[in-house]
DNA sequence: CAGCATCCTATGGGATACTG
DNA sequence: CAGTATCCCATAGGATGCTG
């Protein structure tokens, strides 16, 4: 992702699923898709974007930003200024991913603390 | 994954889609959880699920297979004969997880061709 | 400010061979 | 049959420093 590559996986026409997971299943794509949705309509720039998805660094967060650019999810609007300000927004596209991310969202938090206490259980019983 | 580890990341309370990505954003939890879920109530043996998800190793299967079992979604049933049989099964949590899934496969199959296309043109434009 | 370049490590995951 | 064990490599992604 970083240098902008993109495999193309055999399964990815067998399982759509799978396709888009390997497109938002990354350690920040959802995340700066929720911080833009969010924020939806206005525009974010870069460093507020990163304020709101604490933890990103700029190397991850610039690379993210492309990738979703590239998939026609993001735009990216350069201010002519010094020093320079760039603005990000959702495409239709990106904004339209929000439902099935939300759908997501609620899953998790109704569930995973119980998968998370299961986990644990597991774990004790093989220490 | 393959030792059975789990990292116990900051964001995972933070932001729960995250956390949830983290479980079934690898490259074969959907695809495992989908062929149960489609072979639901029926239990399903494991070279059965291997030859269903086509392309998975018996080590990766094995591992993803676990770690399900671990966080409480999948079941698995020894039966005992020589060569042994093992049935695995969805449970109840493992089964709600397929209307997420559901939705996310929909979206997929409506717009991953927009996105490669999108995709495509932008890779065209820096060749 | 908004990045890119570089270096580095941990991990995911494939191939292959072995076992109860 | 249903796994483990081992080896190997490609990649994700963090840390740091530089630049227009």
């Amino acid at each position: 992702m970083a240098t902008g590559e993109r495999r193309g996986d055999l399964f990815d026409e067998a399982c759509p699923t799978r396709h888009l997971l390997d497109r938002i299943g990354d350690k920040w794509t959802s995340m700066v898709v929720k911080v833009l949705t969010d924020a939806h309509p206005h525009e974010v720039r870069f460093a507020e974007v990163r304020r709101r998805a604490p933890g990103i660094s700029k190397k991850m967060l610039s690379a993210t930003l492309r990738s979703l650019e590239r998939d026609g999810l993001v735009t990216r609007r350069v201010e002519d200024s010094v020093p320079p300000r760039v603005h990000y927004g959702l495409t239709g596209l990106g904004l339209s991913l929000g439902g099935p991310l939300a759908v997501l969202r609620e899953w998790a938090e109704t569930n995973m603390a119980e998968i998370d206490r299961h986990g644990q259980l597991w774990d004790a019983g093989r220490g």
